[in-house]
DNA sequence: AGCACGCCGACT
DNA sequence: GTCGGCGTGCTC
């Protein structure tokens, strides 16, 4: 009989201990499946602890393991990782190991099991055989490096040549938009599987549903040398059925690349030797809700982790790389970098980047402004590009037709009874909805506080701007808009997409949507018909987003070199000057990025200092504070935190007070946060390990519910 | 978080 | 007499 110690998906305010013992009839290895009781239940589980024979209680008085699942063990580095990641997040193991493992592993029973081992082994025989005749095939050029019948710039063969040395440090594959990143990875993925026919490869990307090309780019590349079904995809929108079907063939190694979002991070990979994280700025790379975790992070953490023969290569790619990452691959002072930097500076085909053009909006005279907002200059240069055959796109970050209705002689507002938002007016149905609740109410004829029939708009949203559009050039050409709105059914977004691939759109007007990743040969013109309100917000990385967010709308201008020289970006501002548009026109991200730090490194800011945020939900903004208030309580009182509460010392933590939340109130439930921040990394950890079973131990009288976030990205 | 147990109101 | 309301408390 043998004690064996479980991690389960234990909720974390369950008063249960991490990991918990069965017992069995024999040693099973780390990272053995396992289905246990709970309670009344039966549950998931991975065995945690190398078979250790002897446990504390008696193996007689505990449970047994109810089934073990009949599948390889989860590996070593598998564990390690998790355990990091449990450890660094503040969450328990058992949550993160659920995270990583496909729902539906979780309920099925045995029969169900077997049966899908079985349709799983079918197949990998049919594969198996593809593969080998594949590699016949190819015998004669067995390393051949022309398979898209490409040239490689000599920029992409200088970073190859980086790639392939001996420097084990993380890859920044700084490049511009249109430089030829994705070339660069595929032929790295490339190298790396040929050196080694067990090698597996992970990229990660934003979001997988707006890069359909990119997945068959991949796929039609590395299943023509490596054999069908090599490829796999790994992301939340699949069925529960075809992520089984994905996490088995990369947990078996059958799949030598997986193409996923950020939860592929977690995937079970054993022979994994490189990981890409493309667009490594994308906030989507932190999850927000569950375990919190930074893919990113993770896949750094994962590269830098094993001995040199197993070492995972790590490439994190990006036009406008995050703050942090930029930092860790620039030297500072004599101290070298912990990223190894790589440059690609020029876009392929020689194309230009687009000039920007500047258009000061306090010069517009109000009564020359178009119905959408946009300047005569602006609306003219769309009109001409339209009659020349040409493509523009208007990124605009509001969706509806007005954000906010208000009464002319009062101070009504739309406000929404359940949230500290404004209810958005969309004149399609002719209703006001919140954009947060999603509370959906009729227009009110006269104002519902003073009975005034004079209820005007402000601001403009995407509705009225292709309203207006379509108005000025509807005859000729077409205007689609895209947003969450225009693409709620099912498949429209592809079906959009296609259109405007097929060149059948002249003007396309949509939310951020439209700036992320897709490749429009056509377009010449960008616009950004009002920027300026990220300019000045409260949170310290608002700068940042807006600025790679410009640049990668910037970036889908002009990619085809016959038409480059007059791609144009615009930008309507009140703020010309601004040092944040200067650097955009002249392209210059270094110069942001080091003034960024210089910023940061002033206020303490991350990368200079260390963040996590407890945040809170309650019935009222009181208790959710009140709640904050005894948590903090604890560290000023408690002896363990001593050690954090020392101002010279390099551990000393700040808690700073209670605050509601920028959205302050969503359906009804009041929001509140408490910043904690230390110098040290360490430091941080360490409190916040201290500080775990006293916030589970909290009566958190009227709080909904509570969560720890380390290093937040919004604050 | 589930899920049971438990102890009180309206139904066949 | 039984179905079911959701309060309380436990889960290796």
């Amino acid at each position: 009989m043998y004690g064996v110690s479980v991690v389960l998906p234990t909720p974390a305010h369950s008063r249960l201990p991490e990991v918990l013992s069965y017992r069995h009839s024999a040693a099973l290895p780390l990272g053995t499946l396992v289905r246990v009781p709970l309670g009344a239940r039966e549950l998931l589980g991975v065995v945690w602890a190398a078979e250790a024979g002897t446990s504390e209680p008696e193996p007689a008085s505990l449970k047994p393991i109810t089934a073990v699942l009949d599948l390889p063990p989860l590996g070593h580095a598998w564990v390690d990782l998790i355990g990091f990641a449990a450890g660094y997040y503040q969450r328990f193991a058992g949550e993160l190991a659920m995270a990583a493992l496909p729902p539906q592993l979780r309920d099925l029973d045995e029969a169900q099991f077997g049966r899908l081992l079985k349709k799983r082994e079918k197949k990998s025989k049919i594969t198996s055989l593809q593969a080998i005749a594949g590699k016949a095939s190819q015998l004669p050029h067995p390393i051949s490096h022309s398979q898209s019948g490409l040239q490689v710039s000599s920029e992409q063969d200088a970073v190859l040549m980086q790639l392939g040395g001996v420097d084990p440090r993380p890859k920044l594959l700084f490049g511009a938009t249109g430089s030829g990143k994705t070339e660069v990875y595929l032929r790295r993925i490339e190298q790396v599987l040929a050196a080694d026919e067990k090698a597996q490869a992970l990229v990660m990307v934003p979001e997988i549903n707006l890069t359909p090309q990119m997945e068959a780019r991949f796929q039609g590349r590395i299943e023509a040398r490596f054999g069908v079904g090599t490829v796999v995809l790994m992301h939340s929108g699949m069925t529960p059925a075809q992520r089984t079907a994905s996490w088995l063939a990369a947990h078996v190694g059958q799949a030598r690349l997986v193409l996923g979002t950020r939860l592929a991070v977690l995937a079970s990979m054993p022979h994994l030797r490189l990981i890409v994280v493309d667009e490594e700025h994308d906030p989507s790379y932190k999850s927000q809700d569950g375990s919190r975790y930074s893919a990113r992070d993770l896949a750094v953490y994962r590269g830098g982790s094993r001995g040199a023969e197993e070492r995972i290569q790590v490439i994190l790619g990006s036009a406008t790389p995050s703050i942090e990452t930029w930092h860790n691959a620039n030297p500072v002072g004599s101290k070298p970098s912990r990223y190894q930097r790589l440059d690609m500076p020029s876009r392929i085909n020689a194309a230009a980047m687009p000039k920007v053009r500047v258009v000061d909006m306090r010069l517009q005279q109000k009564s020359e402004l178009m119905a959408g907002g946009l300047a005569p200059a602006l609306m003219a240069a769309i009109t001409e590009r339209a009659e020349r055959g040409e493509q523009s796109l208007l990124f605009l970050n509001r969706r509806g037709y007005a954000p906010v209705l208000h009464c002319g002689s009062c101070e009504w507002k739309s406000a929404c009874p359940h949230c500290s938002a404004n209810q958005v007016f969309h004149k399609k149905d002719r209703r006001l909805r919140c954009h947060h609740c999603s509370l959906t109410t009729a227009v009110p004829r006269q104002c519902p506080l003073c009975g005034n029939l004079d209820i005007g708009m402000q601001g403009r949203g995407t509705e009225q701007l292709e309203e207006m559009l379509v108005a000025q050039l509807g005859t000729k050409f077409r205007v689609l808009r895209l947003d969450a709105d225009s693409t709620s059914a099912k498949g429209s977004l592809e079906a959009q997409m296609a259109s405007v691939h097929a060149g059948e759109v002249d003007v396309l007007v949509g939310t951020q949507m439209v700036t992320k990743g897709h490749d429009f040969r056509r377009i010449t013109l960008v616009a950004a018909v009002n920027p300026d309100s990220a300019l000045f917000a409260a949170d310290f990385r608002a700068p940042e987003r807006l600025f790679s967010l410009l640049m990668q709308a910037a970036g889908r201008a002009g990619r085809d070199a016959s038409m480059s020289s007059a791609a144009e970006m615009w930008l309507q501002t009140q703020h010309p000057q601004h040092p944040l548009y200067k650097a955009l026109a002249a392209h210059d991200y270094p110069a942001f990025a080091a003034s960024q730090l210089t910023e940061r490194e002033g206020a303490a800011m991350p990368p200079f200092s260390y963040q996590a945020l407890v945040r809170a939900e309650g019935r009222t903004q009181g208790l959710a504070q009140a709640f904050l208030d005894s948590a903090a309580a604890v560290v000023g009182t408690e002896s363990e935190f001593e050690l954090f509460r020392d101002p010279n010392s390099k551990n000393y933590v700040t808690l700073y007070p209670a605050v509601p939340m920028a959205m302050q109130r969503i359906a009804n439930v009041e929001r509140a946060q408490m910043l904690v921040e230390a110098p040290s990394r360490m430091a941080l950890q360490r409190m916040l390990a201290t500080w775990q079973p006293y916030l589970r131990s909290l009566k958190a009288q009227g709080v909904l519910r509570w969560a720890l976030d380390v290093d937040p990205l919004t604050i």
